[in-house]
DNA sequence: ACAAACCGTTGAGTCGAGTCAACGGTTTTG
DNA sequence: CAAAACCGTTGACTCGACTCAACGGTTTGT
């Protein structure tokens, strides 16, 4: 597909995915027919994306998530000594986790507090 | 306690203090003795710093907490209706945290695999 | 066939969250 | 009583993650 439809499907913008690309994020190949210079998506960049906006939101940056992807994509068992690197990103979600759900419970407990206090509704 | 003694006890530098301070979310009142314009800081402002820190690593940004501090020490049951913007922080941060364990599957899946890979030890 | 809709590139701009440098005034300490 | 350590302000800078504008080529709908 081209970008106009992954933007469309994905809900992000043409810029971000040229963007994204250019980080080396996703991929695109060049059109079959050549006459023009349109990038050419596979279907399954959405689920790559999809994976983006998950890692995003735990926190991770582009960066760690290229280097994430070039490691997953990387041929297994050739010195790969990205175990370090992995585990590292792993933990950070596991903290992350917890301290969200350590401010979601300050949240929660705040909001029954305000709820509870007197002349409120 | 002074900038300096506030900086070694949150790990926060003197910059980042002072510029959460113009954001609003800290506050100092100028020193006693009054010659100097130092900063005291009283002590619970470093429970804030932690506050500040779990709800940053949940996703929030500074306005946000700007905006929930202001709602947290408004008087209950004066016009509060604050409600929406809790709640809708609230749905945020559960979303993310589903959004996060989602991710750590998937990167716990990926070192499995990685790891049964063979020749990979 | 021609306008509308789409695509490409380049380069600059924005916003959030800090960070740094420069300069000068206070405190503290050897 | 210096020198070192600390504090203040201002303004510029960085970095990540986009976003926009401008300009021109390509496809597509009527």
């Amino acid at each position: 597909m081209r970008i106009g439809e992954l933007a469309k499907r994905s809900g992000l913008s043409r810029d971000t995915l040229r963007f994204y690309e250019r980080q080396g994020l996703i991929s695109s190949d060049a059109e079959a027919g050549g006459t023009n210079n349109y990038r050419q998506y596979a279907e399954d960049t959405l689920i790559t994306l999809e994976w983006i906006a998950e890692a995003q939101a735990a926190g991770m940056t582009l960066t760690d998530l290229t280097v994430l992807l070039g490691q997953l994509s990387s041929e297994a068992g050739e010195d790969f000594d990205g175990f370090v690197f992995l585990d590292a990103k792993i933990a950070e979600v596991e903290a992350r986790i917890a301290q969200s759900e350590r401010f979601l419970a300050t949240l929660r407990q705040t909001r029954l507090a305000l709820a509870q206090a007197p002349f409120t509704d």
